[in-house]
DNA sequence: TATAAATGTTAGACTAATCTAACTTATAAT
DNA sequence: ATTATAAGTTAGATTAGTCTAACATTTATA
């Protein structure tokens, strides 16, 4: 069994490589996300290595085993399941229901997981449109919609790119598109197909090359 | 904000209270409910007195203050509340229910136990037939019933006793009757107006005149 | 009431998770 | 290629919560 502390590395790790798109992490990175020093990282990681969670040598990167990442994504179905809860049937808002899964995600029982789960109708994706892992831990694969299908008025997240260029993703970068923002179609042009997007707060163009070149999917709304 | 472990120390000496009647406990009493040691809860009793939830000097006995009173009927509010959802929303069995609300009783979020006692509808007792505190921390006091008004196929829980001379205490104990134990009524004889009841799986005659000197209160079934 | 038994306390050690400060290795820049 | 900077490591200290073993006090009993 994990202390709530090591579940919070397996996690941070998951989320590093996702937000990241590698597979390993440095020392520092990890510390920063979890916001402890380089050095109580360095004393946690050769405990988990220890237990066979990650793989990972002196000076080298950190990599989740398979029984790791299994660990991993568990925590984050929970997370996920808790939020979903919060957010449908307690009326928690949007951004209230972080903090509170936080704390509900490292809670041990598999059956209270699972009758959660059942109770919920077993949703797909949790409060901010991410997804939620199944039963079996399998962060089960949404059908990829470009953003060049999107509907006026509707939420997405982005969560992808087809195309990898630095040029491209410099440009996005400076549109203020990341993979994880959410945003809203503000309206379409029918005569070019350009996007109006709404994306904290402010409005942004989206030519019709650009959305034929980003992966979004739909986001519930708060 | 008072860690896990101190809650623990807390709730325990409202059981302590409520299970033995008097309002003092002693070390290793408290250790005995806790499953620590003497040792461990004598240190622990410096930093709770330190933090004013409890009174306690030198080989003295333990009182709540109010504020550790008010503090600990929080906690058994959070228990009774979540082992309530667990039961009524997501099939547990009553037996399941207490080690996962063991957990989820430490969950900090006022919001949270809030919303959860509305999802609930406001329960008033939870699937042991246990009060639940309110909102205000009150401990609403329930009518008190006698065990001579009780009706045939009925569960009930007792709560008190009116004759607390020991010889009558041993005959209850003899009998299998102590506080927090619940029983069903599988008949009651009009002529002599005894009792017959049903607890934990075996059948006991109580006579009117035991009848008339414990207090009971009726329980939720299963 | 003297003593045995029960209860309570203290000191010192241990584990988990964190920190700071000093040190080492790797990477980047001139 | 040398050096400066960034990244990573180690050692030693700290806090919370626990333990055991030895000691002190209170209580119950012969």
């Amino acid at each position: 069994m994990l202390s709530t502390t090591e579940e919070n590395y397996l996690k941070a790790l998951v989320h590093l490589s996702v937000e990241k798109g590698i597979k390993d992490a440095g020392t520092n990175e990890l510390a920063g996300v979890l916001h402890l020093k380089p050095a109580t990282v360095n004393v946690m990681l050769k405990k988990l290595r220890e237990k066979k969670y990650v793989t990972y040598e002196k000076y080298g990167r950190i990599t989740l085993t398979s029984a790791g990442r299994k660990m991993a994504i568990e925590i984050i179905r929970k997370h996920r399941l808790w939020e979903t809860f919060l957010f449908e049937k307690l009326g928690f808002d949007w951004d209230e229901v972080h903090e509170v899964a936080e704390q509900l995600e490292h809670i041990q029982s598999k059956k209270l997981i699972d009758e959660l789960d059942r109770f919920l109708g077993f949703p797909m994706v949790d409060p901010h449109g991410e997804i939620i892992p199944n039963a079996k831990g399998e962060l089960k694969s949404v059908p990829k919609q470009l953003m060049s299908s999107v509907e006026e008025k509707k939420s997405y997240v982005i969560t992808g790119v087809k195309n990898d260029e630095t040029s491209f993703l410099k440009y996005l970068e400076k549109l203020g598109c990341r993979i994880g923002k959410s945003f809203r179609v503000a309206g379409i042009q029918s005569f070019d197909r350009s996007i109006e997007i709404e994306m904290e707060g402010k409005s942004t163009l989206i030519t019709s090359e650009v959305a034929g070149q980003v992966y979004v999917r739909p986001r519930r709304v708060s």
